[in-house]
DNA sequence: CTGCAATAATTTGCATACAAAATGTAATAT
DNA sequence: ATATTACATTTTGTATGCAAATTATTGCAG
């Protein structure tokens, strides 16, 4: 067990470091496509390049990043059929979670799911789409807890990260919205009945619909990038394909 | 696209290195639980200690090492629970890919199949284990590359490199044997019939029988282990568990 | 002989330095 | 004006150096 109180250096810098990465990643700080200038980026967090180098390794094997040879690292830029590649094989460990944790979800836990769909619904009325994604966030990692598999958890955490640089918080329609409120109903109610089958099964379709709007908005936001400037040849998703 | 046909450096030291470090654990060359001394590896991959230690990194990030603190890293060291989760996410991953195969393996991939199988078929009737492995290994690969979706492929292939390190391939019951060989013609039948469903079940199935046999052998191991030496902090397991 | 403390030797972590490659700029020719 | 080449600047990739932490060793007391 790790001290929590410690007032020195809690963790290695790397660690540090490249947890500051994946924050500006997802929080466009640093946008998909963008080099990532190691110099500017040791200033930035104030460390040298050593670690700094040795947190975008990390972030490369991660796959946040693309390294590319002797041209350093940009950051991921996800196509529409990357990322509707990444949105499938989330639906398959979501409903992989929804399946072990039907069976291993405690009373407590499923009570503490049912208490964030209602503030769900409150944040529907109240149109607040923050709160909505954070307590849909909730949600998910309560399920994805409940399977009882760490592995599970950290692959999902690890690929789901590389949709969050997409940063599609914007406004949805109103009326998938209103089915996705269904369909967290629906996973309530399977998670009651600890029905495995139900919950893969409507987690794979929630999933699925997310997927569907996301691309939409992606494909819209890529061809309205196009019309802007020319095209030009995209080096990150190339180098990304050859990843190991 | 790369050029395949240079004779200058291909790929950068530090991915050159990486490579290098996974052969060595999965090989066995550096075997669980090891310390990785940075100055001794740099000399035997003839770098120096910044790019192997970028390469550690990089490892540490696909779960093949665990960093500890001020102490370096250790090759991964699997707990019996470690491995039946391992297995599980895998056999999901598996369940997946053949879900998707099932509708988009082409013919000409289905008789490479169906080819490699038969060739398993006459491992078996020689008792080659090791042809045996490489071949079984062959099928899920290509059933794999059958679904079309890189992000599950490298997923499949970051999650797998860490059980490669178990290095189970010994002599296992004929029984046993005789099962998988049927579950792979089962497997073949259902790619013909282009049943997802089916597929997805009998790869499931398959791969928790392998867990089982592979968890056996652990257990009995880790309890031989147990036995030679005094048990002892295993700070390696610790550190994984603490992984992002 | 065992347990423990002080000290020496390794080893890791980080910063800096330098070479090679890539990028940017200016001058020249077309 | 554009293209091209030579040169300067920047940036990456790797090696080395040094301080802090860890680990091993020695010496000594019990």
């Amino acid at each position: 067990m790790t001290n929590p109180s410690q007032p020195q250096p809690l963790e290695s810098l790397v660690l540090r470091v490249a947890q500051q990465l994946r924050d500006m990643l997802v929080e466009g700080a640093i946008v998909p496509g963008a080099k990532l200038n190691e110099r500017e980026l040791a200033a930035t967090c104030d460390v040298s390049r050593t670690p700094l180098r040795e947190a975008i390794r990390m972030l490369a094997a991660e796959g946040l990043v693309a390294l590319l040879p002797n041209r350093g690292a940009v950051a991921l830029e996800l196509s529409v059929a990357d990322a509707a590649h990444t949105f499938d094989v989330i639906a398959g460990l979501e409903a992989l979670s929804g399946e072990w944790a039907a069976s291993r979800i405690t009373d407590a836990e499923i009570n503490e799911i049912k208490a964030t769909n209602l503030e769900m619904h409150a944040a529907f009325l109240r149109q607040d789409l923050p709160a909505y994604y954070r307590l849909n966030a909730h949600i998910h990692s309560a399920i994805n807890q409940a399977a009882r598999n760490p592995v599970l958890s950290a692959t999902y955490k690890q690929v789901n990260a590389r949709l969050q640089a997409l940063r599609f918080k914007s406004n949805q329609d109103t009326d998938k919205w209103r089915e996705a409120l269904e369909q967290h109903d629906a996973m309530v109610a399977a998670l009651e009945q600890r029905n495995g089958p139900q919950l893969s099964a409507i987690l794979t379709r929630h999933l699925n619909a997310k997927r569907d709007v996301v691309l939409a908005q992606l494909t819209e936001k890529i061809s309205a990038q196009e019309r802007g400037k020319k095209p030009r040849t995209r080096a990150a998703s190339k180098a990304l394909k050859s990843q190991p």
